[in-house]
RNA sequence: CGGGGCGUGGCUCAGCCUGGCUAGAGCGCCUGGUUCGGGACCAGGAGGUCGGAGGUUCGAAUCCUCUCGCCCCGACCA
């Protein structure tokens, strides 16, 4: 047999992650535009699913769909201070246009709320146009220093809602039902467990009041935030005068919200489920659920094997899996497996002359590797179970990792001792739970080692208050602390 | 953006230090045949001017300058 040409997991994490993302075809660098990728047909695939869950879900909560223009006035990113200090680094600025250097240069955009806050206050009067609920799904550039597919690239794709409502309290429930629903598509869908938490005001978004995020573990231990959902306050209404009048006839500034996930989680997906083989993709996210490779030697074999399976796969499909017949000339059969195996089918179905002579069929997990062989007759109920079963031991194996690699710290010490020479590719990485104050000061002093406070959890499932490792002062619940994409 | 590494058929790379015949190999690809239960084999064939631009030279993949891109490390970030 062939080396792999997948680099192995313990060997190099970051180039194994690498190697999946190009042998899974899922995407691959754009060579001629820097930091840029191009999202390849097996990469797309699993974004249209993702996008269809969510799109789902932010209809089903009252949201539309919109679309805001690509250049934003550079003006307009100046109006909110913090925001225009949080991007400024990383904005790609068009200054000429037809020839002529432009009066006033156009930015990319990096994030939409200030063009977006600039048509709120045109549309936005009483708070009978309250609360307005958008959303849209668009490309952003971000001048990123240093890129990975999927996880940070230049450009990439996202959806960034933008809500604007009539009391902060409601504003704050739009954020937290958001970040449901992130938590919701990113464990039910893509089989990958998060822990729901506040941003430190040291980490929270360029412009928020407070942001929230749910933050994966990664099969090296590093953190991904994989979703965020800010709480802005007034301050884009301040800055965009968006104002409303109140049922009491007084005017008021709009209580905004914005939330996103991008293809960023494409990159969590991979690299909560991928083994040393390849892609493994969890069912609910894979765009090809079931693959048929026929097996046979002569030609009257390949007319019975091939009978066989366009029988079984109008069975099958008529549970609602879609059965795909791998039935190209060329490859050996074994090529074939090894083939869908790198790009992640959750089941393939062998069926050769054996079987089709005992009326059987081989039924192989991409996951676990296990193989059954069952009827034929029985193929069709089987297969959604099958699915059913991978999708719940996914997620339930990524619980474990992530319940197996928390640990509890009570000083700075130990926290760096833990965290000290994890990195991306040695991996080793943890989250731990220690007692820390919000406070600009303790971010940094994580910051010595690399490490950041990933989230404020919402849900405390450990020890309750103590003393912050850093100031010594009462907090009322432990935080995460880990090294990050 | 700083440090390091690297760009040679589709892919992985050799050749470069010490310029010089028609630029090589493996894999892949195409054709034909034999194969086919975990990456098949034989035969024939197509395909590169060496990331790009400029320079040195009788002569550049090889030396020099600039530039673009990729990877790794760091600072910044979804």
């Amino acid at each position: 047999m062939a080396e792999s040409p997948i680099t192995q997991r313990s060997q190099d994490f970051a180039a194994w992650y690498q190697d999946v993302v190009l042998h899974g075809d899922m995407a691959e660098p754009a060579e001629i535009v820097k930091g840029c990728m191009v999202i390849k047909p097996n990469g797309y695939a699993v974004w249209e699913v993702l996008q269809r869950e969510l799109d789902d879900r932010f209809k089903a909560t009252g949201h539309q769909n919109v679309y805001f223009p690509l250049l934003i006035p550079q003006s307009f990113l100046q109006k909110e201070a913090e925001h225009v200090e949080g991007f400024a680094p990383e904005l790609a600025i068009v200054t000429i246009a037809g020839g002529k250097k432009l009066e006033e240069p156009y930015v990319i955009r990096p994030t939409s709320e200030t063009i977006i806050g600039h048509f709120f206050a045109k549309w936005i009067q009483s708070y009978r146009d309250l609360p307005m609920l958008l959303n849209q799904w668009a490309n952003i550039i971000r001048w990123e220093l240093r890129t990975r597919m999927f996880l940070r690239t230049t450009e990439f794709l996202w959806q960034e809602g933008h809500t604007a409502h009539s009391s902060h309290e409601e504003a704050l429930e739009e954020v937290l039902r958001m970040l449901d629903v992130y938590a919701d598509v990113a464990e039910n869908i893509m089989a990958m467990p998060v822990i729901k938490g506040q941003k430190t005001s040291a980490e929270k978004f360029a412009g928020a009041v407070r942001t929230y995020a749910i933050e994966a573990m990664m099969q090296n231990g590093l953190a991904l935030q994989s979703g965020t959902s800010h709480d802005l306050g007034q301050n884009f209404g301040r800055a965009f005068d968006v104002k409303f009048q109140t049922k009491e006839g007084q005017l008021d500034y709009v209580w905004q919200t914005s939330w996103g996930v991008s293809t960023r989680l494409i990159g969590g997906l991979i690299m909560s489920h991928s083994d040393d083989k390849g892609l493994v993709l969890p069912p609910k996210v894979a765009p090809v659920k079931s693959v048929l490779v026929p097996i046979y030697r002569k030609d009257d074999e390949k007319a019975q094997v091939l009978e066989a399976a366009h029988r079984i796969a109008a069975d099958v499909g008529a549970q609602g899996v879609k059965v795909k017949i791998d039935d190209r000339e060329g490859p050996s059969p074994g090529a074939k497996f090894f083939h869908w195996e790198r790009r992640g089918v959750p089941l393939v179905l062998e069926l050769g002359p054996r079987d089709v002579a005992a009326n059987n069929i081989v039924l192989k997990r991409r996951d676990t590797g296990a193989k059954e062989v069952l009827p034929q007759s029985e193929v069709a109920a089987r297969i959604p179970e099958a699915l059913a079963q991978m999708q719940s031991d996914l997620y339930a194996a990524a619980k474990q990792r992530l319940k197996s690699n928390t640990v509890l710290a009570n000083s700075i010490d130990e926290v760096q001792s833990i965290l000290a020479d994890v990195t991306a590719e040695k991996g080793g990485g943890k989250f731990v739970m220690a007692h820390l104050k919000d406070d600009p000061v303790c971010d940094a002093r994580l910051k010595e080692f690399k490490a950041t406070v990933r989230c404020i959890p919402l849900v405390d499932e450990y020890d309750g208050p103590g003393k912050c490792i850093v100031t010594g002062e009462p907090v009322d619940r432990r935080v995460v602390i880990a090294k990050s994409y």
